[in-house]
DNA sequence: GTAATTGCAAATTCTTTGCACGGTC
DNA sequence: GACCGTGCAAAGAATTTGCAATTAC
């Protein structure tokens, strides 16, 4: 689905949930839409919506976020360290994505997959517990990282030789 | 295992963690050890002590639940309120356990099965990423508020009857 | 026209920090 | 007596709110 039509719909339900569709919540809009993957704060909406010439206050930012978290247009998440970002829902996505953070050089990827639907029927069954919605975020050593451990590792390794020899 | 000896290790971790075992430390240990489903907030744990007679300032609570979240005693988990709140680890456990946030009543049941080998042992694989611990919080119903709705239900329903009789 | 929305600044909330004092080995 | 830990109060960071001016429909 391309961003004009996602762009299209966002407004649609904008309108439907009573809100007036002002040029602040669109730029705002766009900036979510344009950069999907960063999981922005709101200050990180803020400044960007600034760099794109559009004024707004950082309040007006706050506002709109809570109200795109109310329509389940974008949802909320916070990571370790306490600061509340906002992830786009993505087209069709009954559940929220997960994520993956690494530890070392805090960069947060997106996992699509569903991975949850049967961890899901056992806790519907179990705890009888009617799940709406879900966040999972595992916490590890993202790919380049464990690369830049080994090649370490290697080059410690070759130093020792080096002694030996 | 009982709570003394529970004490007693986590007094050990402390020690070799280089950290001395005051009063204050010990008295919110304490505190954790007896109220363990609650999920406290620093505040709440710092009136707990309060309240069991020893004085603590608020400070010293967060720079010790600092401390025990370094060690990795606890656990410290942000809900959508966005407020930290602080989770003893279970004895052995190697991972967190997980969260069912009830959306009505505002309620965290937890859950120790672990239920997500099978999706981690997915997220190596695929994601090459190496899983050191994770998060996942269920958003939904939970039992008793099922109850409640069902409830309402059937008395909207007699209502019904009634008119029409 | 009018009710919703905005921007600003002030207020709030949660958390961290600086510093003088007190306790411990 | 050096050092770690504490309490207090002040600072800081993130977010919310009150209000007068403005705007969308």
């Amino acid at each position: 689905m391309k961003n004009a039509e996602v762009l299209k719909k966002i407004k649609d339900q904008l309108h439907n949930g009573g809100y007036k569709l002002t040029p602040q919540r669109e730029a705002t809009v766009l900036v979510l839409l344009q950069d999907q993957k960063t999981h922005m704060s709101a200050e990180e909406v803020y400044m960007k919506v600034k760099e794109k010439s559009s004024d707004i206050g950082l309040a007006t930012v706050y506002r709109t976020l809570e109200i795109l978290t109310d329509l389940k247009i974008v949802d909320k998440v916070t990571f370790t360290d306490g600061l509340a970002r906002y992830d786009l829902r993505k087209e069709g996505a009954k559940h929220f994505h997960h994520h993956l953070l690494c530890i070392e050089c805090g960069k947060i990827e997106e996992v699509e997959d569903d991975l949850l639907s049967g961890v899901e029927k056992i806790v519907e069954e179990k705890y009888h517990f009617l799940v709406k919605d879900h966040r999972l975020t595992f916490h590890g050593i993202c790919s380049s990282c464990q690369k830049k451990h080994s090649q370490e590792d290697s080059e410690k390794l070759s130093k020792l030789h080096d002694v030996i020899e």
